[in-house]
DNA sequence: TATTTATTTCTATATTTTTAGAAATATAGA
DNA sequence: TCTATATTTCTAAAAATATAGAAATAAATA
């Protein structure tokens, strides 16, 4: 990954509303949430919610697919890990004082 | 580490000359850079470097110190770590799919 | 087909961020 | 003490972001 993605994707994790989304998808699992759910457990408004999840999902943090009329959303963990990587690259002189977290499952 | 320290720290990040600056100081470990060196690599106006660095020093993602009339700034390294740990804590469902990055040295 | 439900798009306003020139400060050295 | 160097603070303007009401869309159900 590089600079300018990177800072683009924590850019849209770093507000608090869009990473309470993000961490309630992570901790989903693979079935995600639907709008609704996520709505439900945050309590804000609908037009509100639905720009931070486009956000998400412009960037490739998460998913989205329709069924019916519900979207379900879930977290795209291999870009976590991308972001992760690429903020530990090279730390230190290529001491190699980081070791990488592995995201293994629920790719 | 809360959801808004953890959102705070990562808008900060959030920012390609920001993200460039921290990287910088990532790579070069505990000794750090000067404002000087990083003002060098990246080719920026002071006065815009010095406030990108205030705000990566306000969150506690660097830290700063003076030496004569140069200041020296280094990654704060337990910080990344709180905020990787945030970011992958009870990943899906709690199946432990995700492996902490461990920050070993360069505390 | 009419209604309800789930969600998005449109729109506008308030707020925050980014950028950088100019002036200020602080330290070292001549 | 005068000057040069390293860096910050002040200031202002442009751009981006956040928020949410209202209207629109799309699918399910009566």
């Amino acid at each position: 990954m590089k600079t300018q993605e990177a800072a683009h994707c924590l850019a849209e994790l770093g507000n608090v509303t869009r990473l309470q989304i993000y961490r309630l998808l992570v901790k989903a699992g693979k079935n995600g949430l639907s709008v609704g759910d996520i709505q439900l457990a945050l309590n804000i408004p609908g037009s509100t919610l639905s720009h931070h999840i486009r956000r998400l999902a412009k960037v490739k943090l998460i998913e989205q697919n329709k069924a019916g009329r519900t979207i379900f959303c879930k977290s795209q963990y291999n870009k976590l890990q991308e972001i992760i990587d690429f903020l530990v690259d090279k730390c230190c002189e290529g001491e190699a004082c980081l070791e990488k977290t592995k995201i293994s499952a629920c790719q």
